[in-house]
DNA sequence: ACACCGAACCAAAACGTTTTGTAAAGGAAG
DNA sequence: CTTCCTTTACAAAACGTTTTGGTTCGGTGT
């Protein structure tokens, strides 16, 4: 481990000054410099191994190269991994790094994390929430470069970009339809949170679309895990005049609508088709048969907050927007059609 | 949003220079300053909502106070998740943050992203992956403080967590023995790595232990997923002796043991009881009865492996260690006593 | 009265870059 | 032979800290 090489040694090395180099390696076409001194520069950088000081160049021209990413929880579901990698892809890319920080839900270690991301200069922040959510943002980055990943604010100066769970909830339920079904279920979520209204009103929308009446008893309200899409699917199968099919709030709830088919002899998807929300590939791909299902856009979602974030950062005129992301199907094997 | 306060504007707040305020408040009890001086400094800085500039302070001494984390995978389990918020947590707790790369397999990427966290002059970085693993320490990291995480390599020097498979294993078939079983069964993983050999090893300590012999055509391998554990649980379960219990070699596997086991019209536990490996949630939680299994200690590697690096930082001189984690046993309700 | 000492403070150098302002050399134009 | 560009190169300042080596000042011991 010889002593690191500095732009310096560079500079002695190719016999220029330090300035010549610096100009050498940074100007794509410098008018500082020779193009045959330049491309000697950069051969010595080259076999010296030089690789520039970010704390040095950062401090010199306050543009760390760093984003910061702050989120809730990154540890329960496989969603803040999706999200964290379209994160870094993108700001790689564009040649920065991610310093990510999550403070549970305490907003007080949330306030020390964010000043310390500060104190790493980081150009820019990534507010993020694993999953869709109202949020407030905290006063220490109130006019510091921000975008809401998964979240969604008030204020409508402040980018943010969450997935559009109305045209989540239309494409799982038109794959029903498209298979034939015309008796419906929907099992959905009881929390009050964006999904919970914006699947629900998408559900309506399919069914109206398609001049399909609802039957207000095949709707049941539950607990977003496994026993609450049992449960629900056991009161919702049990009936007469049972549904057809099952759009499920997530891809737990219909785990748990398999669970309770299975209990009445219910087969998937020869009695009763599926859909889910989610693509949580661990359940999806683990259920029997798969679970159709809507992917939720994470790691686009990642992507397209760092890459806005460093668009504003560029050029912080630019007018803020609020996006909504569509979601696309996954199709397994748990929808067919209604047995005639 | 007024320009960043900075020693200066503390000094001149102050009353005193900007050597006195740096020695307030960095020397904890200082002998440079007067007590009262400090505390007024202090008192100032506070006010002022001072925040040193780290890029400056690990410009001028050589310590940026950032880690790096290089992994391969971090988006398909819920693994990464835990592991990364465990080394978080650690390094906050030590004034640390952590930045976070992955390469997916690609080693090109990878030595250009460790090039890029060596040019954000991080202290140090722990190299991990998403699943127990051997792995060769790419050479942009050698001599530099560096610890494996999930992973183990053959040189000596470099200290290095992963979970004790052969523990987990003795650890899961021993919670089925207590519960009366004597004719266990294993599902095992038909790929070569760590944990296929210490499980199966572990399996048989816990056998032998116990005076069990070992029914061989109750040993089958099979691909590490919901399907090949479902193929499995079918071959073992419609054996004319069938085991009374199932050891899987994941949880995943154990899901489709699960299916298997319904699919021939027995129920857990009363008919078979089931353990895996992996407490994933998502899965373990979700299936009906829940899972009894056994946790891969993802956190608390991730909190050691920052700790020993950081270790590493401070005392240089420090012995390497190579340390092997216990599972702990993580009960719901797929274990119970054998039909009599 | 003298030298010496410790306490309290500060000026300046250093960390590794980037950039500004300037200088030297070489033509071209007058 | 000047004068005035243009090209190429470099010295030095700056970014915000930390730390080294003073300096000042009021005692203390002789």
């Amino acid at each position: 481990m010889t002593t690191r090489v500095g732009i310096r040694e560079v500079a002695k090395a190719a016999g220029v000054s330090v300035t010549t180099v610096s100009h050498a390696l940074n100007d794509a076409t410098s008018s500082r410099v020779k193009a045959e001194t330049q491309q000697h520069v950069r051969d010595v950088a080259r076999n010296l191994g030089y690789a520039p000081n970010r704390l040095a160049s950062g401090l010199r021209n306050q543009r760390s190269q760093i984003l910061g990413l702050v989120s809730d929880e990154i540890t329960t579901t496989p969603f803040a991994g999706a999200m964290i990698r379209g994160a870094q892809d993108a700001a790689y890319e564009r040649g920065y790094v991610v310093m990510v920080v999550n403070s549970g839900l305490d907003s007080e270690l949330e306030h020390r994390e964010i000043t310390m991301l500060q104190q790493h200069q980081v150009d820019g922040v990534v507010y993020a929430r694993m999953y869709h959510q109202g949020v407030e943002l905290p006063s220490s980055l109130a006019g510091f470069p921000t975008v809401l990943l998964d979240a969604v604010t008030g204020d409508p100066t402040v980018s943010s970009i969450v997935p559009d769970e109305v045209n989540a909830a239309e494409t799982a339920v038109e794959a029903l339809i498209r298979a034939g079904h015309k008796r419906i279920g929907m099992i959905n979520n009881v929390d009050d949170i964006p999904a919970t209204h914006g699947r629900l009103e998408g559900f309506h929308n399919a069914l109206r679309r398609h001049g399909i009446e609802h039957d207000p008893r095949h709707l049941v309200i539950a607990a977003p895990e496994t026993s609450g899409g049992r449960e629900a699917a056991l009161a919702l199968l049990g009936q007469p005049d049972r549904p057809t099919a099952l759009f499920c709030f997530s891809d737990r709830v219909a785990m748990g609508a398999y669970q309770g088919a299975a209990a009445l002899g219910l087969t998937v998807p020869e009695d009763i088709s599926i859909v889910g929300i989610d693509n949580l590939e661990l359940i999806a791909d683990s259920l029997w048969p798969g679970l159709t299902t809507v992917a939720l856009p994470h790691y686009d979602m990642g992507r397209w907050a760092v890459n806005r974030v460093l668009d504003d950062i560029e050029n912080p005129a630019a007018p803020p927007e609020q996006v909504r992301l569509a979601c696309p199907l996954i199709e397994r094997g748990s929808v067919g059609p209604p047995r005639t």
